[in-house]
DNA sequence: TTGCCACCCATGTTTTCCCATGGCATCCCT
DNA sequence: AGGGATGCCATGGGAAAACATGGGTGGCAA
């Protein structure tokens, strides 16, 4: 495998009144390498999942992350409830975007309003993918969500161990 | 495989007020090897790792040992709640960056403030990953964690017996 | 064995460039 | 012509690069 750019770490930007705001200045490199259509001078693309009502963020995705789970969702049978189902969720309830040249996002006043955006947005990075979040919707229900996840571990258990298990063992 | 350099010693170093600090001259050796598009002039990449609340230290990774985490979170299944979880840790609560011309680890603020790190750091290896504390902190918390485990030993039981034996025997 | 020299390493200082952000101009569809 | 959306320019601050320096260590030669 060629070594992969991630996306990696937290930070805080403005929003202004007509809904742009900045995205962090590494995000734009691992976006750029994640877009196959990217050339230097262009802006690199991207798209924004919105789709699950339970969510309180948007999800990035590079060209080459949503590609692949658009790949599996037509792996799926024709006609069945799961295709259909994540086809809403992320053909339909999608937004395809773009980087502007002074590398900020616009975010439309219904994403804003779904996730409770106003003055400030968080960023955090989570592989092929980002997250935007309302500063306050993070730190109340995320960070406690982490936090009880990591102290139903034993004090001596890391977290590290979950890489060489297989999920729900 | 070829022979890997590992992380190994203690030794302390200023931070100044630029939160910069030098790290030891042979770690830079190890990050060197351990990061797949060093070559000769230019400066090691590595990933700090800061995640987990209840961390009073920095986990800084070479390139390779951060791969190794990265793929085997990737290939868990996306959306189960290990995948998310470890990406929060390792993804989003870590910062990507380099050692500068001279040697030289830059420290975000937020970091120093994390781990409580003022105008002195104590770094100490750790196989592929190396450790940042505070001083004090160190002393007063792993100091005193090894020493009892030691304690508890029995005398003439030697630590290396655990060498050959499964983990929690 | 001792003294000197050269190199590397830890650390301080200055300068340059990039990024985040606010504001303005322009386009286009209505 | 209005209004929203998009693209462009301006600027201040902060981070990173470049520039300096002194101390210590090891090696080599006298």
């Amino acid at each position: 495998m060629t070594r992969r750019l991630r996306f990696r770490g937290e930070s805080h930007h403005k929003v202004d009144g007509k809904g742009r705001v900045s995205i962090p200045a590494s995000f734009r490199r691992v976006l750029e390498a994640g877009d196959p259509g990217f050339t230097e001078g262009l802006n690199p693309e991207l798209v924004i999942v919105y789709g699950d009502t339970r969510r309180k963020f948007l999800e990035c995705y590079t060209v080459a992350a949503i590609e692949e789970v658009d790949s599996k969702i037509e792996a799926l049978p024709r006609g069945s409830v799961e295709r259909k189902m994540l086809q809403r969720l992320f053909n339909g309830q999608s937004h395809a975007t773009s980087v502007d040249e002074t590398g900020r996002l616009v975010l439309p006043a219904k994403l804003r309003e779904k996730i409770g955006l106003t003055s400030e947005a968080f960023f955090i990075g989570a592989g092929d993918t980002f997250q935007i979040w309302d500063p306050e919707t993070f730190e109340a229900e995320e960070q406690a969500a982490t936090n009880e996840w990591l102290d139903e571990l034993p004090d001596d258990v890391d977290p590290l161990i979950f890489l060489d298990q297989q999920p729900g063992g």
